[in-house]
DNA sequence: CCTGCCGCCTGCGCGC
DNA sequence: TGCGCGCAGGCGGCAG
């Protein structure tokens, strides 16, 4: 799905409903969604059946379960994964990717994927952290996430800020929206170069961040619409509290400046221009 | 090395 | 109605 607080939702939905339970069995329904498991559906299968959850972690947008085989199930949402709860003789969803079933008859847990952007894998050695998001930097909702170091490695960036602050592996967990929102919380236009940003700059922007993701995931993150629900299928309330994404044309609720949308990566970038002044020398 | 672009997918809403 | 287009919360791989 989902950015950071989404995925925290979810994180927390799978700690309470399937950590402690045995796996039965586990199938999967499209080759896309482990691709990036070596041994293939085959290999995903097997390393999972007759293991047990132990816990359920996550570090930006990824989510893992440690096994007590010391393996991990890791997944990664993509634009449109869901992983839910749901009772085992509920019918197939359209877009159901994989399923675990467990030992104790009780609810399965379901990869459903729309667009397969998601994957699932099992990772080995996984308990600790996943081999393959070493390359991920912590999210700054971890305590070892360091500001200082944040703001030296932006320094060294020849790029513009909403481009640094999608980019993992200088922090984990912002995307699309919460960049924009936490750019505009700072008053900070989207393309500024990162070199030019002072430290309390950066300082303020992370500090944004962080209020942004606390707010969302204190209402159950942002859901637009089915796509994005929680391990019971139910929605999070941010949308009603966005600023910026999504609001191209209405008022800036600082300003009333009507909200700008310009094409960015393929995709947008929302501001007010009154609030966040486009910089003379502008990067993207 | 670093930066930025493209492709991977399905579905929806819009204008024609 | 139908069709084509643009758009969608992400990221890996690769070219320059």
């Amino acid at each position: 799905m989902p950015e950071l607080p989404e995925v925290e939702v979810i994180r927390r939905g799978l700690e309470r409903f399937v950590c402690g339970r045995t796996i039965a069995s586990a199938s999967v329904h499209h080759p896309r969604t482990v691709r990036r498991h070596l041994g293939g559906a085959d290999g995903f299968v097997g390393a999972l059946a007759g293991r047990r959850f132990e816990a359920a972690r996550r570090r930006g947008k990824y989510l893992w379960l440690p096994l007590d085989s010391g393996d991990a199930l890791l997944a990664h949402l993509g634009m449109s994964g869901q992983l839910v709860v749901v009772p085992q003789d509920s019918a197939a969803e359209k877009h159901l990717r994989a399923r675990v079933t467990f030992a104790d008859g009780g609810p399965q847990l379901r990869f459903v994927d729309q667009r397969t952007f998601g994957n699932l894998m099992v990772d080995p050695r996984g308990a600790t952290l996943p081999a393959l998001i070493a390359h991920i930097a912590p999210d700054p909702l971890e305590p070892c996430f360091d500001d200082e170091v944040f703001y030296r490695a932006l320094h060294r960036r020849r790029t513009g800020i909403k481009r640094a602050l999608l980019d993992q592996s200088l922090v984990s967990g912002v995307g699309n929206i919460y960049a924009d929102e936490a750019l505009w919380r700072t008053r900070l236009h989207w393309a500024r170069p990162t070199e030019t940003l002072t430290r309390n700059e950066v300082f303020v922007i992370l500090a944004a961040v962080r209020e942004v993701m606390a707010a969302a995931l204190a209402v159950g993150g942002t859901s637009f619409d089915s796509l994005y629900v929680n391990v019971n299928g139910e929605s999070g309330y941010f949308e009603r509290s966005l600023d910026v994404y999504g609001r191209a044309g209405q008022p800036c609720r600082r300003c009333g400046t009507p909200i700008r949308r310009d094409p960015f990566m393929n995709r947008s970038a929302y501001s007010c221009l009154r609030c966040q002044p486009r910089p003379r020398r502008a990067r993207w």
